[in-house]
DNA sequence: ATGTATGAAATCGTATACGATTCATCATGG
DNA sequence: CCATGATGAATCGTATACGATTTCATACAT
């Protein structure tokens, strides 16, 4: 406690830091919508900081592809342009896959059995139709398959890839209709292919594949080629 | 003379942009050493900026891996410690795999001829032994391989690869005593494999083993067990 | 009526100033 | 002699202030 009354924690983060965890929470969990203008000095009133730890917490999440920013114009949440999403499904099929596989090894029995049991979870937010929560869970199980991952430079882009695809609001599933049905035994496929401890090339050429459905089915729909990869 | 003489261009780049292309500039030019620590105020200083557009092109350095940073110590440049050189090189053989899979079907004759010659280049530079003219030439001819990538994102992430690999010095050819002369045989089969239409999965394995085979020789001569992907 | 010039308002960009934190040094006691 | 706590310098973190740029509305001329 440097004077008295309040301990001056060490551990407080900046304010850089709370700023860029506010923003970032309200842009990806959806209450800032795509198009939405972020000013500098309006965000600072609001959160009681100075303009400072605000701008540099934007131009973290410009660098992380959240928000658009232009010079002397200001910052934007990025938008959720069909090809932008069709670049960042991309992105991630072919990082995750990788994560996966290099996951895969070192992945432990009850790993495995929280999979299937978030899985199983899956089938029941299906039945009981509850879109957001099976968002939710699914984020998770894919989580643990790829969380063992030893690199963490993949780990990171793999985190920033979900981050941008949740920031897109319409998660994928409500965007496909008959998809999660399918994404869900895909996911059994998937659990029963790493725990026989395949091959790591099959492993992350399923998991890529699990992906790249998802962004054909979204493809077909919308009426565009897909690149195949 | 803002007023009047000089048009005050509105092209001009922002100073936290000149800071962030000196700083870049002199990273991967090798002109900082790893370690070397960046105190805000004296690069402020000699730029004849303020420390606030200078703090700003550090934590975007940072963003981009190329320096560390550490809440109120300071910033000093990436260190090329081992395990980072192994993941930065797997991440790269991943994505670079990918991004070149994806730009093959776009490739013209044109770039074709073009990498054939940067190619005989290289044997030139083998035989003269000219290391760092060999380098630039291997970068060159790379970004011919990937340049096409019609996915923006893979694209960014190809070229934050190699700028970290860049800034650690000696870059890959220097370490391996052996691998340049295998690596120049690889580019003719990875450039005829691309000429011919081959299946992009092919590509994409060849272009991602080119990479590992690099890291590959380098872990063997620092004895340490590769992981397989 | 439309296009263009002019002005004001909004917002960003940067400089300066000061408080906060870390680290090294040194004195002090065991 | 070593451990421990105080003290100071170096450096980062943030607030405030002001200048620069863009944008939009308005008035004017064609």
């Amino acid at each position: 406690m440097s004077t008295t009354a309040t301990p001056a924690r060490t551990e407080a983060r900046s304010k850089s830091e709370q700023a860029y965890e506010v923003l970032k929470d309200r842009i990806t969990g959806g209450d800032l919508v795509a198009g939405y203008r972020l000013v500098l000095s309006s965000i600072a009133d609001e959160l009681g900081f100075s303009v400072v730890p605000v701008r540099e917490a934007i131009r973290r999440l410009e660098a992380e592809g959240l928000v658009k920013f232009e010079r002397n114009v200001g910052a934007t949440v990025a938008g959720v342009d069909a090809t932008l999403y069709l670049h960042t499904m991309q992105t991630l099929s072919v990082i995750e896959g990788a994560a996966t596989a290099l996951a895969a090894p070192l992945i432990t029995a009850v790993d495995i059995d929280n999979a299937r049991r978030l899985n199983a979870e899956l089938r029941r937010c299906l039945e009981e139709f509850e879109p957001q929560r099976f968002t939710r869970i699914n984020n998770e199980l894919h989580a643990i398959l790829y969380g063992h991952c030893p690199n963490p430079h993949i780990l990171d882009l793999v985190h920033r890839g979900w981050n941008r695809l949740n920031a897109m609001r319409a998660s994928s599933f409500d965007l496909v209709p008959g998809r999660a049905r399918k994404s869900v035994e895909e996911h059994d496929q998937l659990i029963a292919l790493i725990e026989s401890r395949a091959d790591v090339h099959e492993i992350e050429m399923a998991a890529r594949a699990h992906r790249t459905a998802t962004l054909n089915a979204y493809m077909a729909q919308h009426q565009q080629p897909a690149s195949a990869i």
